[in-house]
DNA sequence: CAAGCTGGTTCTAAATCAAGACCATGATCC
DNA sequence: GGATCATGGTCTTGATTTAGAACCAGCTTG
């Protein structure tokens, strides 16, 4: 066995998003970020997760071009975490996350965070798929075209 | 430490989802699901899952309703299992992730397969975040109100 | 009814994870 | 300018999870 199956090469890009952020803290760090954290001791207390973990994560996801560490903005000599705009584009994901779960994860009455345009306070849209013509679709109504096989697969690195 | 944290009682939905369907297979196997598989073999093979972690997912994601075990549709005494309406609406969070992949993780000449409209064969539109009232919103303009304390936050169950 | 498919369960070893101790800077206080 | 605290980690130690393979019982096919 060894180690958990490497998606990185994966001819579907769900496989390789997953294969990056698939795992259990990293999208968590990721809604944080977008909320505008961005100090490791801000995101350890805001998750609650193991500080080593947090270290090998954001390391990764730096390494992953997900996030960069720069100089912190207060002027100290220490350093914060930023989404760059690969990054930032995962706010999709996290939306659909969010939009799922207030749909069938809560109660009627059970207090929930909402995602809110900021101009008005209103909660925004439901994320919803079109055609490339502005035309909803269902999914029923897609699919997926299987990529042509790849001429030389993982050529190691 | 003990076990991973349950975030099932989070006040953010983006938590509860991800506590649900955070892990490395979930969302693999409901990927695999809304294109058409059903049969434990067929997943097993296509995604090379471990058969013991394969009937664990299943067993968890059908008693959270995402999945139904079904009697299978060819006849056989065998069962299938079908995506319930809630797992369908996972669709959304499948596509993001797939969005952010091709954007981001693939080179420019590198194969994939596509997402396409299944009556013109052509790419899905990128999703879109928007206001109520149809704005297109990007991130910086939305953000997260945070929930009212509960009355009673974990009641056991 | 024998052989193989289907859909699992169980076992073991390896990898991952949580938690806390430890540590090196940088900042603050006096 | 030395003591003390905050920051941002690393390292160690067990518990949990995971991969992989072996095993098994109920269908189904020949």
């Amino acid at each position: 066995m060894v180690k958990r199956a490497d998606l990185s090469h994966a001819p579907c890009p769900v496989a390789r998003s997953l294969d990056l952020i698939g795992d259990w803290w990293s999208l968590l760090i990721i809604r944080d970020a977008l909320e505008g954290v961005c100090r490791f001791t801000a995101f350890q207390q805001s998750l609650g997760i193991a500080r080593g973990m947090l270290a090998d994560r954001l390391r990764m996801l730096v390494d992953h071009g997900i996030f960069q560490s720069v100089p912190a903005s207060d002027g100290s000599a220490y350093r914060e975490y930023r989404l760059t705009s690969k990054g930032e584009d995962l706010h999709l994901v996290v939306v659909a996350l969010r939009q799922w779960g207030e749909a069938h994860l809560y109660g009627p009455e059970e207090p929930r965070s909402a995602l809110v345009d900021r101009q008005r306070l209103e909660p925004v849209a439901p994320l919803t798929l079109q055609a490339a013509d502005g035309r909803a679709l269902q999914w029923p109504e897609t699919r997926v075209l299987k990529a042509e096989p790849f001429p030389s697969p993982p050529p190691a690195r």
